[in-house]
DNA sequence: ACGAGCCACTAAAGCGCTAAAGCAGCTGGG
DNA sequence: CCCAGCTGCTTTAGCGCTTTAGTGGCTCGT
């Protein structure tokens, strides 16, 4: 639609090439209609004040006009910002390999961006630095809530960010963390399951190569494989923690395959671990999953890209993406109105990683 | 909440759990410090006004309080919105897979966040749905520049962001992207290259596995890979498009390796697609590299991961985003003030999974 | 027939900050 | 000794929007 030459345009020259200056404001919309900006006001709100006919009149002309509110300008009228905030302070360069926070990412935006919320993203190297953007970001008003990802045993950010007010949601955490709500899995029963798997299919010494140690998830799973092993009364099973680095899952593997008992199956916390643990049994010559099975606790492309393809416990991280989004808008929108949020238990699905233990044979 | 007959109003009720009304502003400091506010804004903004002593006192105090600037009320002033915008438009799921955004992004963030510039992140489905979004942000003055990805043959995008006067920086592109600087790396070169260390090995029978052939960098590998087939005199080289996904990366390769005259050698343009195509190889009885050579445009954790370890040609992503960001918050501060930048040229990263090709020997 | 009440709108204040203009008190050149 | 010209502030205005308080004109109930 060429813009015709009347009415639409700022009193600017000849050409609209320049727009310079003039910010294109409700007064303009104004003006064009013939009413006074808080009419327009009213009207862009969808609140009463102005009769239909005029109300028309007046969205007609913004929609034409193009214009759009300023966000700045909304905000300082104490309006929200629109934005909420993410930080993800993993030791990273391995960040960027592990599919799950983008598609988290992706997840979340399906909620926010239908809503119009930008996500503030901001990487950092530790909690330290973590917690300075979260008091920078509250200061200056620039989000109306905050994920926080990967709690830790004694975090610090939980009493930090209640204590700055701004609307907050945990991702990974049980229970616990002050007043902040909390999207969580149950890591416990899918290890449990994971575990019963190995177990059923004859494996009694099974390695479990986990995250951080410091983050709750990590711990849930590693006190769960302990319990399950009491249950099942398997003596050989132990976990090694790692950084979630490919590099540690690798030496990790190398380690425990060179030990005279070696586990015959491996449970990785991660799938990028899982599939660098992979390649180093295939370096090996350790036939997978003739003499090791392996599975990942966690699912993505990176699993079934691979050859055998990976068992490993999936979950939907995209809709966990919308349901952490969706519970951090409700939050803002009403605080206190969110309890704490199970989200679905991780299935395992098994693929050609995992079999019986050499030495088991199909009567048992 | 039962209204409370007396004293409704501000005298907060019993227990000072409600901070709500008053935000800490300029004015609290000044009265804190006794002067006017704007000798507090002179004194934090480090303009001249206030005397030494008064400007340490004024310091000392907003940092005493706490205080950060409100954000919105600075943009509303016409200052800058602290923020630069990326869009990602892949045509997703995969998305989460591909180390190279998250990298890019992490590599940006060490710029950005030194200088406390936010990143906006969407993710959407399309062109049309990203270019709604840019209008959003430079409506809402959201933004104070764009990075703009995956350029392609005729991209809507460009004209359009130089049309909404946002500073805009294009990453992957060469040339004739209107007045939007680029910031480009010489993937021309870079294909050369590898054609060059595949034919020396004997390799005449070169597949490429390539992305969306409507993004620009895509078709500079294809053209390069004809260029240089032809002054190598290699008669059967071909590209096969695909749309950067494992699936058809993964479905490409099993068609590939089924012909009568399979190829030898594979170039793939995304690391993940190598891994899925290896993952094939493996799958099917083909030796990697053996009977097939295998070589990945991208390199990434994943190429080091697998087994065998694949050829790649490599980048540091990180330096990458560095430079991006640099040139974008360059281009915001004075537009016009960022040429073209070529970045580094990807370099042949050899690793185990190229070799000779079947029927070659040492001696030739 | 007159004030109450409503409607559709306008006027004005204010959000927190910056920027321009104003204004005391001092200095120093003529 | 007077005033231009500082220095170090304060006052005022305004960014674009929302919101509260009006304000005319109208209808309506008694």
């Amino acid at each position: 639609m060429p813009t015709s030459g009347s009415g639409v345009n700022k009193p600017g020259a000849a050409l609209g090439h320049e727009k310079a200056k003039g910010r294109l404001t409700i007064a303009d919309i104004a003006r064009e209609v013939g009413v006074s900006p808080s009419a327009v006001s009213f009207a862009l709100n969808g609140r009463p004040g102005v009769s239909e006919a005029t109300r028309a009149r007046i969205l007609q002309a913004a929609e034409r006009m193009n214009w759009h509110p300023h966000s700045a300008a909304r905000a300082l009228g104490g309006a929200p910002a629109g934005a909420v905030g993410l930080v993800l302070a993993r030791p990273t360069r391995t960040l960027g390999a592990e599919p799950f926070y983008a598609q988290l990412i992706y997840g979340m935006q399906s909620v926010l961006s239908a809503r119009s919320v930008a996500l503030l993203l901001q990487v950092v190297d530790d909690t330290e630095a973590e917690l300075t953007v979260y008091r920078r970001w509250a200061g200056e008003q620039r989000v109306d809530g905050l994920l926080i990802v990967d709690p830790q045993t004694k975090d610090p950010r939980i009493a930090a960010v209640a204590a700055l007010g701004v609307p907050a949601i945990v991702l990974g955490g049980h229970g616990k963390h002050g007043d902040l709500p909390t999207v969580w899995a149950d890591d416990r029963e899918a290890m449990l399951e994971t575990v019963r798997y190995l177990a059923a299919l004859g494996h009694t010494r099974i390695a479990h190569v986990a995250g951080t140690p410091t983050f709750q998830h990590t711990q849930r799973r590693i006190r769960a494989l302990k319990d399950a092993a009491g249950q099942l009364g398997l003596a050989d099973t132990h976990s090694v923690p790692t950084d979630f680095s490919d590099g540690e899952g690798a030496a990790v593997t190398r380690r425990l395959l060179s030990q005279p008992d070696a586990p015959t199956a491996i449970v990785y916390d991660s799938d990028l671990m899982a599939v660098a643990g992979l390649g180093v049994a295939t370096e090996m010559g350790v036939p997978v999953p003739g003499e090791l099975s392996i599975v990942s606790f966690d699912d993505s492309v990176l699993t079934r890209v691979v050859h055998p393809a990976i068992t490993a416990l999936s979950r939907d991280t995209h809709a966990l993406g919308v349901q952490v989004a969706e519970a951090l808008l409700r939050i803002v929108e009403e605080p206190g109105s969110v309890a704490d949020i199970k989200a679905a238990t991780p299935r395992l699905t098994v693929r050609e990683s995992t079999g019986k233990p050499p030495g088991v044979r199909a009567g048992r």
